[in-house]
DNA sequence: AAAATATTGACTTTTCCTGACCTTTGGTTT
DNA sequence: AAACCAAAGGTCAGGAAAAGTCAATATTTT
C-alpha cells in the first residue's frame, strides 16, 4: 500500500480526533508540517480536499503569532440525527437531562452555540417557575421538541 | 492551546469585568503590564482589538499621576430596542401578536429569520395544545421574554 | 496520453508584540 | 502664577510568527 503525503496527514489527523474527547484536532500548520515533512501549503490541500463540510468536519483557524488551526468532526445527515435526538426525549423530560441534551447537541455540531443559548432560555426555570411541578417536565419536552424539530 | 500574551491580558480584564458589579474594570496600565510581564503597549494592543465599541465595550482613561484605564461593558445597540419590545410584551401575550412581535423583530433585524423560526417553534400552538387556556398566553409571554432576553 | 490528484514554493494577509517617542495631568519649585 | 518635573497613558512603525492563496510542476489513475 503506496502511502502519499495527503495519505500521512489525513491519517494523523484522524488519529488525533479519535484521541480527542471533544472530536476536535487543533494542530500548528508548520509543526504538523515538519513532523510529516512537506510543504505547510500541503496541509492546506488536505483539509480542502478531506476535510470539507461535505465530509462531515468544519475548520476553524486563526493566523499571526500562536495561530492554529481546529478541524472538528461534525455528525453528517442532520436530519436523522436529529430525529434521534427527539425521539429519545419521550413526552417529559426533566431540567438536567435538557441540559445533557444541549450540550450533546452543541458539541455534536447539531446546532450551534447561539441557537443553543436560545433553547436554553426557552426551556429555563425562569419560564417553569410558577408551574405546577407536573407540568414542568411535560412542557419542556414539548418546547424542546418543536424548538429541535424547526432546525430539521 | 498555547496562551498569547493578548489572551493573559484579555482573561485578566474579563475576570475583572465579572467580578465587578458594574460591569467595569479599572486598570492601571503599567502595573497589569508589570503584574503579565510585557511592554505596556500590549495593553494598548488587546484592548483596541478586542474590547471595541464593536464588541460591546466603552473605553475611557486618564493620563498623569493617578492616570487609569477603564474598560465598561455595555449592552450592544440593538439590546435596548429589544428591552423596548420585552417591556413591552407584558405577563400575557396571544398567538396573533406574537407572530406580530416576531415578524417585527425580523424586518428590523433584530433577529434573524432562523432564530425567529425557532423562538416561533417554541411558542407554537402544538406546544400550547394541552394547556387550559388560561395558561397558554401567560406562558408564551414567559418564553418569548426569555428567549429575547437570551439575545442581548 | 488524458485526466485527476498531489506537491511545492513564492507571495499575501492576519495577528501579535515591542520599543521609541509623544501627550496629558498633577504636583512642586521659583 | 509660571516654569518645571514626574508619572501616567497614547501612537505608530516595524519585525516576527503564524496561516492562506495560487499557479506551476509532478505523479498517479484511468
Amino acid at each position: 500500500m503506496k502511502m502519499r503525503i495527503s495519505d500521512l496527514i489525513t491519517q494523523e489527523i484522524l488519529k488525533m480526533l479519535s484521541e480527542s474527547e471533544e472530536n476536535t484536532a487543533e494542530i500548528q500548520r508548520n509543526e504538523l508540517a515538519g513532523v510529516i515533512g512537506c510543504a505547510p501549503s500541503q496541509i492546506n490541500y488536505v483539509l480542502s480536499s478531506r476535510f470539507t463540510p461535505e465530509h462531515g468536519y468544519i475548520i476553524e483557524s486563526r493566523r499571526g503569532g500562536g495561530g492554529y488551526i481546529k478541524i472538528k468532526r461534525v455528525v453528517l445527515k442532520h436530519s436523522s440525527a436529529l430525529m434521534h435526538i427527539i425521539n429519545s426525549i419521550g413526552d417529559r423530560i426533566d431540567a438536567l437531562s435538557t441540559r445533557i441534551v444541549l450540550e450533546n447537541c452543541l458539541e455534536t455540531g447539531l446546532i450551534s452555540r447561539d441557537i443553543a443559548r436560545i433553547m436554553a432560555a426557552a426551556v429555563s426555570e425562569k419560564v417553569m417557575q410558577e408551574l405546577p411541578p407536573i407540568l414542568k417536565d411535560t412542557l419542556r419536552a414539548a418546547i424542546l421538541k418543536q424548538m429541535l424539530l424547526s432546525q430539521i
